[in-house]
RNA sequence: GCCGGAGUGGCGAAAUGGCAGACGCAAGGGACUUAAAAUCCCUUGGCUGGUAACGGCCGUGUGGGUUCGAGUCCCACCUUCGGCACCA
């Protein structure tokens, strides 16, 4: 495409020019202010100290940090920052001290890979990728103010990541008050006062703490597991440890083989790693953990006093994932032991007929039995499915070669073969039937189909490989001989067995194999508290040891997760609820209801006896309804709604000690470890005590930035150490203590940055507080948005990619918390408002990728159309928060509206005469120069109807800047041009209060016109970023005649012209006798007209 | 499955319950030009009547509803994108 105007000149001229002036410097509270400087002037400030009362109002606008990555910037990258940029220049032209920074998220797994690969030091990597974003960054022209750039990974930067880390790690979260504070204040347990030195410590909580899973047990702050330290000194470190807010665990994390590394819960998805989509399994290993979990409360809370949108604090809230239910004790029969189980369903606690552990519950091995008990179903011995692999296909098929043969054709619940067996039968067989393997032959297999209506009637099939199915019948003798084989003997080999299944599975196999529920029972029972009933318990991996108590009461006929169970394993279902108001069960209901349930079949005898809506019971009735058969001699819910009964059967337990309210989090806490080089090291050293066993101490601030060591080879050590273990020098201090050798994750650096900018220099502190006081608004009179919850702003506007909406958002409002509550910052949220960028997606509307071949180079864009159509192409797609499809033709159709701005302001003969001596040669300057103001543009002023083209232009730009409509403030100002091409005269004035609106869109090409016209005019060169924004008129909006629509029964029929400020009356009558109008009510009766004055007539007729 | 968001011309999109499709792209026609590019002007939701001037009907995912009037509000459904996913 033909160049439009000589933006290849003008955009290098202003960028440096703003580097010179350093216009977008944004002044500290105590800064001396050149007077020269535009900002200086604009506001009547300079060359002396100015305290933040005098600054003006500030306004912090951030964008998310960019990880610099080898590829460059992507086309999503400019969205955000170009809107943040726009909005940065708006507000200071309306007069605010604004703060724009940038900076780079630079740890990252990229360079350290590359570095494992060719030796080169991931920081060489790192800062060659730094410089190349920047250069791309700067020529976009966004008004940044570089002297506060930071990188995560420079040890100026990370040595406050780490002293932060300390500041976890010396404080614990106080539950009385509800805050960090520092393990000072922490008092010791009575026993380690030294007042009962001698006795061994006691778990913190009892029954219900000594049985967690351990990823619970953390929860509850036991820590470190490790022998019971001997001397008072160590118990008492044991104790702090446990309580730190930054602690370690043994515990079963998500590890990653081909990373090398372990993930954060946040870090996988669909159980693969969120970097590389490698299979991700659980290991048990030591790690350093984030007590987050203490804050999920105030971070949910908090939520109200943000202003984010809807789906992202939806995100959060679901991540957090608070529910309220209620703890119960079972006591396992003929054991001293109770089980305590979380339910948010205690209104069903009636329904309850048999319970399940996690395979990883502490109480299994104490209360299995070493026989089976008396007629335990077969099924119920072996719930390890073996694999196996069919289609619906072939079992019809195996449904029609069986019929001749006269084999009854039942459904069976699934079941499957060990793998040798299964590799004798056709799939098909297996699939559909429960197959009972008796004999295998040469080449075949004899197998029994099990009839599950009656259990001794068995009728063997015998299956020839290839051939028709033929029946045979065993004998009982080989039957029971087979299920011998087939099912363990005890309850302990059954639940070795299902342990080393569930054990085996990594995440993603485990979310793949969930169509059909696992499990076994444990030969152990518990007794339901409200009944007294007898209820097996079961073990089975769909109960989360890391969740509640790691055991859940089931209630199949009202969770849809046990119900799907139920049937698998033919266990009782117990109706305790009904979807209606009506009143179905009364206390005196005549069917023995439980047992009867026993039988599937029982659900349609309930059906038309109780109810007409059988679908509501081919699955669990889940919602909320009215109990029923929920009555003990001392409590009844018969009768109640679900809100009701839950209230009502919570009180019941507390008051008889047999449960109480609980609110459970899915949440857990953050791990905080990787074991990788490129990350912040922790400052921490292992130390070994009297007894021998190891701790941790933290280094002393002065030994801060930890700097990683220097290596040969990157890659983790041969027995599996992190990569920092290699460094024999570092690793080993004087004293004998080691460093701790894992690093912190990527996420740590982002989770401060934006405090840092606010005083990137400072070599004292982290942030200086009369700074962070002014920047974050906690106490800064001049802050002119509000949030009107909280009473402070934090950011005042940050913008980024929903890729954050969970990992770096709640990372870092957590560490915002903490260092609220130690006095560190002033406000108790970071970010008051948040804008997420929709996604860009290629010209063939899919997402951008090299695969696709469909990626867009920034570069390249930049190349044709210059920085300012690139700008004003981003923003005009579309409303900023949605996904949008990228066009190329669009970026033309901006770059020739900036073409029209040029050539109304330029003049077309000396432009000729530039495009000429351009093709010789010459100094952009002296290129420049040459370039003449359009001789139409004149001091004279503007007509009535120019001025409303102009102020109706204002107008809409300011409210589309203030609502963040950058599309359809665009589209105001192609209107406006396209009308001022046709003006005869052009009144300077005019076009001057226009280019102050292009301005924040597109500030090279603004820059260079107002300063043309400035020296047309005679005025000195003056700042256009620091110039007031213009304000409307809404009197020169006003129009004299209108024209108003006319509709009949709501169909525009006419248009009349009336006088503005016409009353009813008038437009009444004007549109009764409007022309077109008269068709359409001739021969009817007016019923009734609307009139709304200003805007339109609707005349009802009828008849 | 659960929770959010979104469905409007050939495309990106506009529209405090009040003239649907602003603005831009693409397309078609014209002017300028030796020609092309660039630029400027005109047309452009669908169907349809009229030689024309100028009209009519339909139209915002589907079906209902509220209203004088619905793209906008309510109910049900469909499609799609994003998030979560055995969290008891």
């Amino acid at each position: 495409m033909r160049r439009q105007y000589p933006f290849h000149l003008i955009e290098p001229k202003w960028q440096q020019h703003w580097e010179q002036e350093q216009t977008f410097k944004a002044f500290n509270p105590g800064d001396t202010i050149p007077a020269e400087h535009p900002f200086a002037k604009r506001h009547g400030l300079g060359d002396s100290n100015v305290a933040a009362p005098e600054l003006p109002p500030k306004f912090y606008i951030l964008d998310m940090f960019p990880y610099p990555s080898g590829a460059g910037l992507h086309v999503g990258h400019p969205e955000g920052y170009t809107a943040t940029d726009i909005l940065a220049r708006y507000r200071r032209a309306k007069g605010n001290n604004v703060l724009h920074p940038m900076g780079w998220d630079s740890f990252g797994l990229p360079a350290e890979q590359y570095a494992v690969k060719t030796g080169q030091h991931p920081r060489v990597t790192t800062e060659a990728n730094i410089a190349n974003f920047t250069r791309q960054i700067r020529s976009l022209g966004f008004s940044y103010d570089w002297t506060r750039e930071l990188a995560t990974t420079d040890p100026d930067y990370f040595k406050w990541t780490q002293w932060i880390f300390l500041q976890l790690y010396n404080s614990w979260f106080n539950p009385e008050t509800n805050k960090a504070e520092p393990i000072s204040t922490l008092a010791y347990p009575e026993e380690l006062n030294g007042a009962r030195l001698s006795e061994p410590q006691q778990a913190t909580a009892g029954v219900a703490a000594s049985q967690l899973g351990s990823a619970s047990a953390q929860a509850a702050g036991c820590g470190l597991e490790s022998r019971a330290p001997g001397d008072l000194e160590a118990r008492r470190r044991h104790f702090r440890d446990s309580k730190r807010l930054a602690y370690v665990s043994e515990a079963p994390v998500n590890w990653c083989p081909e990373l090398g590394t372990v993930l954060a819960n946040e870090e996988v998805i669909d159980g693969k790693s969120e970097v590389g989509g490698f299979p991700v399994i659980r290991k048990p290993m030591r790690q350093w953990m984030l007590r987050i979990t203490a804050f999920a409360e105030r971070l949910l809370a908090d939520l109200d006093t943000i202003d984010w949108s809807d789906s992202l604090k939806e995100m959060q809230r679901n991540w957090i994932g608070r529910s309220e239910g209620a703890e119960v004790d079972f006591q396992v029969d003929g054991h001293a032991e109770k089980i305590r189980v979380f339910t948010t369903r205690p209104d069903t606690l009636f329904g309850a007929t048999y319970m399940v552990l996690s395979p990883e519950h502490k109480l299994v091995d104490q209360i299995v039995p070493d026989e089976w008990p008396d007629r335990v179903p077969d099924a119920w011995k072996r719930g390890v499915p073996d694999e196996r692999a069919s289609s619906d296909q072939d079992a019809e098929l195996a449904v029609k070669r069986a019929a001749p043969f006269g084999c009854e054709v039942v459904e069976l619940s699934r079941r499957s073969l060990p793998p040798e067996i299964l590799a004798l039968v056709p799939s098909i067989v297996a699939r559909r039937y429960r197959v009972i393997p008796i004999e295998a032959l040469d080449d075949a297999v004899i197998v029994a189909i099990e009839n599950p209506s009656d259990l001794d009637v068995m009728d063997a099939v015998f299956v020839s490989l290839g051939k028709p199915i033929q029946i045979a019948v065993a004998s009982r003798t080989e039957i029971d001989a087979a299920l011998q084989r087939y099912y363990p003997s005890s309850p302990r080999e059954a639940i070795a067995s299902y342990r080393a299944y569930a054990a085996s599975k990594s995440d993603l196999e485990r979310t793949e194999l969930a169509k059909e529920k696992t499990g076994v029972f444990t030969g152990a029972y518990a007794i339901n508290p409200v009944n007294g009933e007898k209820i097996p318990i079961w073990i089975a991996d769909y109960v989360l040891a890391s969740y509640g108590t790691g055991a859940i009461m089931a209630v199949p006929a009202h969770d849809g997760r046990d119900f799907e169970f139920a049937r698998r394993f033919n266990l009782p279902i117990q109706v305790v609820l009904l979807p209606n108001q009506n009143t179905w069960f009364s206390d005196n209901a005549p069917v023995d209801m439980k047992k009867e349930s026993a039988d599937p079949r029982f659900l349609s005898q309930f059906e038309t006896r109780y109810h007409n809506h059988p679908e509501d019971f081919q699955s669990a009735f889940t919602g909320e309804g009215e109990a029923g058969f929920s009555k003990n001699d001392e409590i009844s819910l018969n009768g109640l709604k679900t809100t009701e009964a839950k209230a009502k059967i919570t009180a019941w337990l507390e008051e008889e000690g047999l449960g109480k309210r609980t609110i459970n989090y899915k949440l857990r806490d953050w791990l905080f470890s990787r074991q990788r080089y490129w990350g912040e090291p922790f400052p921490i050293v292992w130390k070994k005590d009297t007894a021998g066993n190891r701790y941790h101490e933290a280094l002393p601030e002065s030994a801060l930035p930890l700097l990683p060591p220097t290596l040969e080879d990157y890659k983790p050590t041969a027995d599996g150490q992190p990569p920092l273990a290699r460094a024999k020098d570092w690793l080993t201090l004087p004293d004998g203590s080691t460093r701790e050798t894992n690093t912190m994750p990527q996420w740590a650096g982002s989770c401060w940055y934006y405090l840092r900018y606010l005083d990137a220099k400072n070599g004292a502190t982290f942030v200086g507080k009369e700074v962070e006081s002014y920047w974050m608004g906690g106490a800064n009179p001049n802050s002119e948005i509000r949030n009107p919850k909280a009473a402070t702003t934090g950011v005042d506007l940050y913008v980024g990619g929903t890729e954050h909406a969970v990992l770096h958002l709640l990372y870092a409002r957590f560490w915002h918390k903490v260092l609220f509550d130690l006095g560190h910052v002033s406000t108790a949220e970071p970010f008051f408002k948040l804008v997420n960028q929709g996604l860009i997606l290629g010209e063939d509307g899919q997402k951008m990728s090299k695969s696709r071949d469909n990626t867009v180079n920034p570069d390249d864009i930049l190349n044709e159309f210059g920085a300012d159509a690139f700008r004003l192409y981003e923003m005009f797609m579309g409303p900023l928060q949605d996904t949008k499809p990228w066009n190329t033709r669009g970026v033309e159709g901006v770059y020739r509206f900036l073409g029209r701005v040029w050539r109304l302001f330029i003049d077309e003969q000396s432009e000729k005469e530039y495009e000429l001596a351009e093709t010789t040669g010459g100094s952009p300057a002296a290129l420049l120069g040459l370039i003449k103001l359009n001789p139409a543009i004149q001091e004279i002023s503007a007509t009535p109807a120019q001025l409303k083209a102009l102020h109706a232009c204002i107008k809409k730009v300011t409210e589309d800047l203030d609502g963040m409509r950058f599309n359809t403030a665009i589209s105001a100002m192609m209107v406006f041009i396209n009308e001022a091409m046709t003006w005869e005269t052009k009144p300077a004035a005019a076009l001057k209060t226009f280019l102050q609106m292009l301005a924040p869109f597109a500030p090279h090409v603004a820059e260079e016109l107002w300063d043309r016209l400035n020296s047309k005019l005679g005025i000195q060169r003056s700042s256009l970023t620091y110039s007031p924004w213009p304000t409307f008129d809404p009197a020169l909006l006003v129009e004299d005649t209108l024209e108003i629509p006319v509709q009949v029964n709501g169909k525009l029929r006419d248009v009349i012209k009336v006088p503005a400020g016409a009353d009813k009356a008038t437009l009444e009558s004007a549109a009764l006798a409007a022309e077109k109008v008269k068709p359409f009510i001739e021969g009817k009766s007016v019923k009734k007209i609307i009139v709304v004055p200003g805007k339109l007539v609707n005349i009802v007729a009828a008849g």
